[in-house]
RNA sequence: GGCCAGGUAGCUCAGUUGGUAGAGCAGCGGACUGAAAAUCCGCGUGUCGGUGGUUCGAUUCCGCCCCUGGCCA
């Protein structure tokens, strides 16, 4: 698919990308699509850190809001919304500022994905099942008879992807291995501009993450929570209720986890999820890097990104 | 003040019948192709509270001291 060229600002949660992409949508030529696999969930707005709907009044938003939390997104969807999305900006006159932290779905868009099945909840819930009785150790085993390659590279732990190297197996008779020989990696698109903002004193964002979610805790996250509980669909496997905070304040109402440690847990797991995007950030190519921590960035920032519109 | 139980990794703790110690969590690094805020992999020297004694050798046994918690005054 032909794509427009577009502006990548990537980080890791926390670092202040939503507030700098309204800032510069609002007075430039500018589209948001948002590279987010928490904020497709409809009705899951504080734990999220969804824009609200006022901010997001000051600038076009794409891709929020897309789905139910009984339902799953996928990297593959995310490429074709996101195609969707920015189909028709060229004749508006606007690029596309994409503006999450989800490295797969930025690395996914930049470089494409193999053309594999779609996932198969059925399936899915088949090989899981098997792997309830048999161990999944014991499914590594099977995978690495009918796909050696695949079997060498997951690691016999690796439920998530020894159950899709398996399903795509069973989808398609062909290897998942054989399937995705081209590397992802070295396939950017050099006419995006693409910019990483994240701050040099990790401590110091660890901090701010740690208030933002007490902030979201005095919002109201846990009455979020137990709406979504109360509806009576949901459950912890869901992708939309294992995201950082629903999973933990699940748990709690659940019974399984006092408050009090739960809300730590959430924290943590939100350090370890900045930590996960920083070491993507490192591998992104030709990226250049803000620091929200410093005074001017915003500026500079506005000075980058009109720099690079006069250029196209 | 007396008695009891503790003081071991950033935290919670295990352990050494005397040969200077290891789990979980945290932290740090890495992988990542339709669940990615997911899933997984790797990394463990710390005056073993202080001090004296016994001993070839003490974190371990003994004395004294300090600190914490509980009970009794």
């Amino acid at each position: 698919m032909a794509r427009a060229p577009a502006i990548l600002l990537m980080g890791p949660t926390g670092a202040g990308k939503t507030d700098i992409a309204v800032e510069l949508a609002a007075r430039l030529p500018l589209e948001i699509v948002s590279v987010d696999a928490a904020m497709v969930f409809r009705g899951m707005d504080i734990g999220t850190a969804k824009p609200p709907p006022d901010v997001r009044a000051r600038a076009p938003h794409h891709l929020i809001d897309l789905i139910d939390p009984a339902e799953s997104y996928s990297a593959a969807r995310f490429v074709a919304d996101a195609g969707a999305a920015t189909a028709g900006m060229a004749g508006r006159g606007r690029y596309p500022l994409f503006a999450g932290g989800t490295m797969l779905y930025f690395r996914a868009w930049q470089s494409g994905l193999a053309p594999l099945p779609a996932a198969d909840a059925n399936l899915r819930a088949r090989i899981e099942a098997r792997a309830a009785v048999e161990g999944w150790p014991a499914l590594h085993a099977e995978l690495a008879a009918r796909d050696p390659e695949a079997a060498r590279r997951i690691r016999p732990g690796d439920r998530q992807r020894i159950q899709r190297a398996l399903e795509v197996i069973e989808l398609s008779g062909r290897p998942i291995s054989e399937q995705q020989r081209q590397d992802l990696r070295g396939a950017a698109r050099a006419e995006d501009l693409r910019i990483v903002l994240a701050p040099a004193d990790r401590a110091a964002l660890y901090e701010r993450l740690a208030l933002r979610f007490q902030d979201m805790m005095r919002r109201g996250l846990l009455a979020e929570a137990q709406g979504l509980r109360a509806r009576g669909d949901l459950d912890a496997s869901k992708p939309s209720m294992r995201l950082i905070g629903y999973r933990q304040l699940w748990a709690h109402l659940e019974g399984r986890e006092p408050l009090e440690s739960a809300v730590e847990k959430a924290v943590i797991a939100t350090r370890q999820l900045a930590r996960r995007q920083l070491t993507w950030l490192r591998a992104e190519p030709d990226a250049e890097w803000f620091d929200p921590s410093e005074r001017d960035t915003p500026r500079r920032l506005a000075e980058r990104v009109e720099n690079w519109l006069h250029a196209h």
